[in-house]
DNA sequence: TATTAGGCCTAGGAAAACTATGGCATCATA
DNA sequence: TATGATGCCATAGTTTTCCTAGGCCTAATA
């Protein structure tokens, strides 16, 4: 029954940020990696907004944590106004400089299947910007700075997004290696190349093509999949290739599928554009002519 | 056609805030007196957001800013996801202490009107608290952590909020001076006190009720009702009295209506219950008896 | 029984936010 | 034409907030 002067003040802001991030990604650890902090800043964030409320938010379990029933009922709230807000912001960057388009891609997408139509996109598009940050896991578009988004996808059971193109894995090398390469038995006399990221490739294609063939699944590991191509391009031994990074070194050339047998994957290059971006003419342009430039040579 | 390493990042949730306030209220010292800041600290914050996107929100004029295209066009996206982040908030806050209610209301009427109501409400509800915060200007009960807010409203065109009772105004003063003021004319031999934000009172009630009588429209000016209330309970002079403020003290026989006509005013004493609180039972049982304990006995 | 993953705490330092002050331009008033 | 009031800007210095670092704890895993 107080009667106090000074008007109350709301808990900071980005204490709630932080407590919306940690319940999304099930952990303080996770939140600080998508806030670009340490998990102590977010344990701190979340105590004083706990410390505000006066009473508890997660319940701290030795490994990980969990909702409280408080926690669980605030959260969606949380999660749907900073939905909105990152959609503002979202729109304010892309009305503030309409030519300047930012593009989120893998690092090897963006490197070997982006970057190649770069020129076009510069040709057709006068006066534009085009920004490629590459990262290792796509960008949630609701919130992070990107117009667009290219990574890899599995199909999930409801089609969503833009379906560019759909990957197929298949040996690929030089042809200087490719004279030795007559049938499966003959891998096993090479170095079989791979990415970090996709180290199942090689087992994957086997199994498809050849169930009976025993193959050496070892050889050199890559974690940048066009530092892989480099080196299979030195003749460093075969490589799996994934049809949209490879195509265009076999279109040029410079490697060729030494063996029948591509093995399409449950799973495409698939483009996600932010919702206010839809609207911009810039990204149109842009979309036809990355949608038009795929016109697949099939292999094998 | 950079390709920069590091994830670039949204603007700070401050500064947005900040713009948001200065866009609705329409000037940054606006937007500082709601975030209890200096204006200095909006302007910079504003400064650091239209560097962030690039180009200017407001044109900055001599007197006062106005917003650029740009600005116009996001502001609408930056209110609605500030109106839901506050509504998450109050949520989280309510959840958090169902029991604990806070009140927002006039100065006056929180001493005049609510305090006298608050023993009933501790009878009839039991386990509750109520914090009472009096200020001069409604809060957004979307934004600032208030469940309820009590305050004389201008009758809208459309009726929105709880009315509590009708505004009216009539002189009161002691039975002592009463003695002495048997006819309008007699006012002229007393003290005509007023309120400083009601400073038209004498001036309506006279011309409605005695148009063709001069009356010196000066007196004792309060900026606190309740002291004015208390200098006539003194004997100081005349009050002009709103009825739902002095209706206890005339119930009390502490005070009369020693002339006829009273003048109800197009204003009214409103409730109005934050979004988040409605369905909370405390709440719900204070409104029941707040309502309730409303039986104007009609003066005149 | 190590190892790891995830979180907590505290201290100290970095960064952000805020205040204070002086200045300028415009408008209304005297 | 002074004069004051309003509203914003710029800068410097201060306060507050935020973040990191490093040590500790627990439970699950190998």
């Amino acid at each position: 029954m107080t009667v106090s002067p000074p008007r109350p003040k709301g808990p900071p802001l980005n204490a709630l940020r932080a407590f919306e991030a940690a319940a999304r990604l099930n952990g303080f650890s996770n939140a600080a990696e998508e806030l670009c902090v340490t998990p102590g800043a977010i344990a701190q964030h979340i105590k004083s907004l706990e410390a505000w409320a006066g009473s508890d938010l997660f319940v701290r379990q030795s490994q990980g944590v969990r909702l409280t029933p408080l926690g669980a009922g605030v959260i969606e709230d949380f999660s749907n106004a900073f939905d909105k807000l990152g959609e503002a912001v979202q729109n304010l960057r892309l009305r503030a400089a309409p030519k300047h388009i930012r593009i989120a891609a893998l690092p090897s997408v963006a490197q070997l299947w982006l970057s190649p139509r770069l020129p076009e996109i510069r040709r057709e598009i006068a006066d534009i910007t085009v920004s490629i940050t590459a990262m290792e896991t796509a960008p949630n578009l609701l919130r992070e700075p990107y117009d667009l988004s290219i990574f890899f996808e599995d199909h999930p059971l409801l089609p969503e997004g833009i379906e560019i193109c759909r990957d197929s894995i298949f040996p690929v090398c030089t042809a200087e290696l490719a004279k030795e390469l007559n049938n499966p038995s003959d891998l096993i006399n090479f170095p079989l190349i791979q990415d970090t990221s996709w180290s199942e490739d090689w087992k994957y294609w086997t199994e498809a093509n050849y169930p009976d063939q025993k193959i050496k699944l070892e050889g050199p590991v890559f974690s940048l999949y066009s530092l892989a191509l480099e080196e299979t391009r030195n003749s460093a031994g075969i490589l799996i290739g994934h049809e949209p990074l490879v195509r265009r070194l076999l279109d040029l050339g410079e490697l060729v599928a030494p063996l029948p047998g591509a093995l399409p994957l449950k799973r495409s290059l698939m483009a996600r554009i932010a919702k206010p971006a839809t609207k911009n003419q810039a990204l149109k342009k842009i979309m036809a002519v990355l949608l038009g430039s795929d016109k697949p040579k099939p292999q094998a």
